[in-house]
DNA sequence: CGTGGATATTAGAATAGCTCTAAATCAGGA
DNA sequence: TCCTGATTTAGAGCTATTCTAATATCCACG
């Protein structure tokens, strides 16, 4: 019990020191919204994280415009990422290291893939019984400044 | 004049058999949009389609149901392929050969990327004056059938 | 030639994800 | 305590897309 709740909040005080970290005033609801994306698998939609961080009832309620404005600032501030796999929704990923997906169109699933496998996709590395519909590789750019 | 005539209704016939050879009944809604297709920019949205296709006179009015339901299947017969760079719309590609892209996050433009250019990405076959933001490579794959 | 059933098209309503607005709340420095 | 700026909120608004259910078109068969 000691151990659990000890556990508890030092993972809290690591949220609160990671928003801190990147320039994030740390509120209740932001807070809450982090705790949600911790105890979460690693992909979510922002209505998953409204379900969640209002079901249960510690912490504050969230509005839905407080989820989308945290989540977007959490974009902003690279602790999340955002996948557009299809039109109708965003995903948030909170694997923020170098990776890319395959998504399985018939169960919707999202599955990471590390980045050095890229060049043996075709050969072995894809998820089990599954085939190749699409490949598609999307590299945002900017402009350069100056 | 006589040849500019002849160009066109060359064009028109090769539209129908095109849809005729992928197993799509070539209406006169469909064909309208298929030349729109074909006198287009290569990236278009929905919108862009529907503009397009009642602006002109010529040809039937187009309905906008009838534009997504024929975007949609032009895409299921591989006439198109969908790209998803943001939330809020759907591209169409009228390039079908595989290849990627690059997503100018300050402009909006999408600019091709040949598939064989993959490996060279980050040393030198970037649009000019251009910097990467993010890389994300999207595998979609389905169940096996059997 | 009809006619009947499948296919296609349509206008407009409905849906859904997301953003905006304007008011209320909160935090913290003077 | 008061002031100011940042944050949150409910709900309205927006927009891309899909749905609905009525109409039109097509064409094979009698």
């Amino acid at each position: 019990m000691m151990d659990a709740t000890n556990i508890h909040i030092s993972d809290l005080l690591d949220v609160r020191q990671q928003l801190n970290v990147s320039g994030i005033t740390p509120t209740p609801q932001r807070l809450a919204i982090a705790e949600v994306l911790l105890t979460s698998h690693q992909h979510v939609t922002a209505d998953e994280v409204f379900e969640k961080v209002n079901r249960s009832r510690v912490g504050p309620r969230v509005s839905k415009a407080t989820v989308y404005n945290s989540l977007g600032l959490f974009v902003k501030k690279s602790l999340l990422r955002e996948i557009f796999v299809d039109a109708s929704r965003t995903f948030y990923d909170t694997n923020t290291q170098p990776h890319h997906h395959f998504y399985n169109l018939d169960t919707g699933q999202l599955i990471d893939m590390e980045e050095r496998l890229v060049p043996f996709i075709l050969e072995s590395s894809l998820p089990e019984n599954t085939l190749v519909e699409d490949i598609e590789i999307m590299i945002r750019v900017r402009n350069q400044k100056q």
